[in-house]
DNA sequence: ATTGTGACGTTGC
DNA sequence: TGCAACGCCACAA
């Protein structure tokens, strides 16, 4: 921690600014970052995002299909769906209804 | 320095 | 159109 995790900052940077009732993906993320092929390291950092003060809401953020693959590690099971569902957000078996209307494009946006 | 892994994405068949 | 395999970058051991 010791040196700026200028990746991981801005994949939490990014993550933050994700309006509420809005979700995006990790290669989105990552495209942003200029490296569109760690999506997989998004998802890396997310691991930490729990060590984040500024609680990144990592629930916010998903696979290019929508669904809630990293749902599994939230405290819960079912933890990061409801807290979708409770921005409005309709998700059925981990998969994001209306993605192209809750999807927020970081590129598009920022 | 090398190897392995990972909450993904894209291309190929 | 659906499924499989590869690629890829960054971090940890």
């Amino acid at each position: 921690m010791t040196k700026n995790d200028n990746f991981f900052d801005k994949v939490y940077d990014v993550a933050r600014q994700i309006p509420f009732g809005r979700v995006t993906s990790y290669g989105a993320i990552a495209t942003y970052l200029g490296s569109a092929r760690s999506a997989r390291m998004v998802g890396w950092a997310m691991n930490n995002s729990g060590n984040q003060q500024p609680e990144v809401p990592a629930h916010r953020v998903v696979n290019k299909k929508g669904l809630l693959t990293g749902k599994h590690h939230f405290d819960g099971t079912n933890l990061m769906q409801q807290l979708l569902e409770s921005e409005g957000i309709k998700v059925i078996d981990n998969q994001i209804q209306d993605l192209d209307t809750v999807f927020w494009n970081p590129m598009n946006e920022l």
